[in-house]
RNA sequence: GUGGCUGUAGCUCAGUUGGUUAGAGCAUCGGCUUGUGGUGCCGAGGGUCGUGGGUUCAAAUCCCAUCAGCCACCCCA
């Protein structure tokens, strides 16, 4: 069995997970359509430069969690871990700068090697929002108003809190940094280690630490809404109004920051209690300093992005699916006509199934099985006259219907 | 990447201090019912006990390694 074991952290999705996983990202699209966002899709595989560059040479991203590989041509390739780099980088390849601002709705599978857990996987997907060129709050409420109704939609809103926070313009994280690293440096040794080396890579991310101590530390630390200059403040009040005005609830947390330096302004996630310690379901922010960071022309961004498979275990079971009809021939000589009902049935619009094999009995089992609402039976005796028994799977009634006019027959009754 | 726990049929699990042919429920298949499902009754198939090595007269059971899963950390959706 070692041989077919799937690679770790990758998982076949199959039926009913199918089904729900579907759905999440169907509905997303659609809501995502309504309020005026463009499906588009980047690659699944980038130079591996768009990602190293955008998320910081220091990141976990980068560092220890990208599959990256030689193509043939000697090129350095990366699946993607996230999509927010690649639609940038679309948005400078294919000029798009012409016809911002614009809304982008995607979906599909990501790549990370991290260590699998529950929540957690190498492959997962995601469904993705970006609002490029827009350097207002109008953007951050309009994105963060998306991202509620899709889970109001989903019937998770209950389980999900907002919680949000401002990392300030670059000016006022730079002042505020400072003043952290001022309030941290008696405590250097306190800290734990992985803090210690946050102090040197990210110190805003000490706020994020799970260690007690750690935590006993920063909850007398200057806080970043202290340091806020007048663009900052005036930015985050803007947002706070806006989702004030639509009302959207959401919780001002401190603690909540962003590792990487192209952030700014609104950071915010929905989280949950009933993932363990995944509790984030979708979380986002704005990114003012990205383009710029890849070399292209500075543009305002902000987006968020959504785990399909959290999504998928909060809410459990998939809507049912359609019921088909299924068709069932008894005997060779009723094959032909019963294709011929089924194509002609499906053209028409219907959902028809068909098994292979079988007797009626097994037929009519494997028919409620795939909950059908009702049984087109073809046999000779049938046949002979030009017709074919109809049962419906509910009542279990049954009646003669003509072959020659099923379509019009099944359009009344279905 | 670090630490802890776990690994028996397709699924959920039992297996007594190591001791003959490893069990149950559900699912699957066949029959009761030559062309009638969802509930019933009878029966059948299906397991290299994750994998590899070791200890022992004897290993699903003890030891080591490895792979995978789970939980926590790191980080994140």
């Amino acid at each position: 069995m070692a041989d077919l074991q799937p690679v770790r952290g990758t998982h076949d999705i199959l039926a009913d997970d199918f089904r729900l996983h579907r759905h999440i990202c169907d509905r997303a699209a659609a809501l995502a359509a309504r309020h005026g966002f463009q499906e588009m899709t980047p690659p699944i595989f980038e130079f591996t430069e768009v990602f190293s560059r955008t998320l910081g040479e220091t990141s976990d991203v980068v560092t220890k969690e990208m599959y990256t590989f030689d193509d043939r041509g000697g090129d350095s390739i990366t699946l993607r871990p996230e999509f927010t780099a690649g639609i940038a980088r679309a948005f400078m390849s294919n000029g798009l700068a012409q016809e911002a601002p614009l809304k982008f709705f995607a979906r599909g599978p990501v790549f990370r090697h991290e260590r699998p857990q529950k929540g957690r996987l190498r492959q997962f997907h995601q469904i993705d929002v970006e609002i490029l060129g827009v350097p207002g709050a109008q953007a951050d409420i309009e994105v963060i108003a998306l991202a509620a109704h899709i889970l109001d939609d989903l019937g998770v809103a209950k389980d999900v809190r907002l919680e949000l926070n401002t990392l300030g313009d670059p000016e006022s994280r730079q002042a505020y940094r400072g003043v952290l690293l001022d309030y941290l440096a008696k405590y250097r040794n306190d800290l734990s280690e992985d803090s210690r080396t946050r102090m040197d890579k990210n110190p805003l991310r000490i706020f994020d630490s799970k260690d007690k101590g750690d935590q006993d530390i920063m909850s007398s630390a200057p806080l970043l809404q202290d340091h806020l200059n007048d663009t900052s403040r005036v930015f985050f009040d803007e947002v706070l109004a806006g989702l004030d005005a639509l009302g959207i609830a959401y919780e001002v947390q401190p603690r909540l920051v962003r590792g990487l330096d192209y952030y700014s302004h609104t950071a915010f996630e929905f989280v949950t209690g009933t993932l363990g310690a995944q509790g984030t379901v979708l979380a986002g922010g704005r990114y003012d300093g990205l383009m710029e960071q890849m070399g292209g022309r500075a543009t305002p961004g902000i987006g968020w992005a959504a785990g399909v498979e959290r999504l998928s275990m909060m809410l459990g079971t998939a809507p049912a699916g359609e019921r088909p009809i299924v068709v069932i021939p008894m005997g060779d000589e009723a094959m032909a006509p019963a294709m011929k009902a089924a194509h002609d049935l499906r053209r028409a619009g219907h959902t028809i199934d068909m098994g292979y094999s079988g007797n009626l009995k097994k037929r009519l089992a494997r028919a409620n099985k795939a909950n059908a609402k009702a049984v087109l039976i073809l046999g000779s005796d049938e046949l002979a006259r030009g017709v074919a028994t109809l049962r419906n799977m509910e009542s279990g009634t049954q009646a003669e219907v003509k072959l020659s006019d099923i379509v019009e027959t099944l359009k009344l009754h279905f």
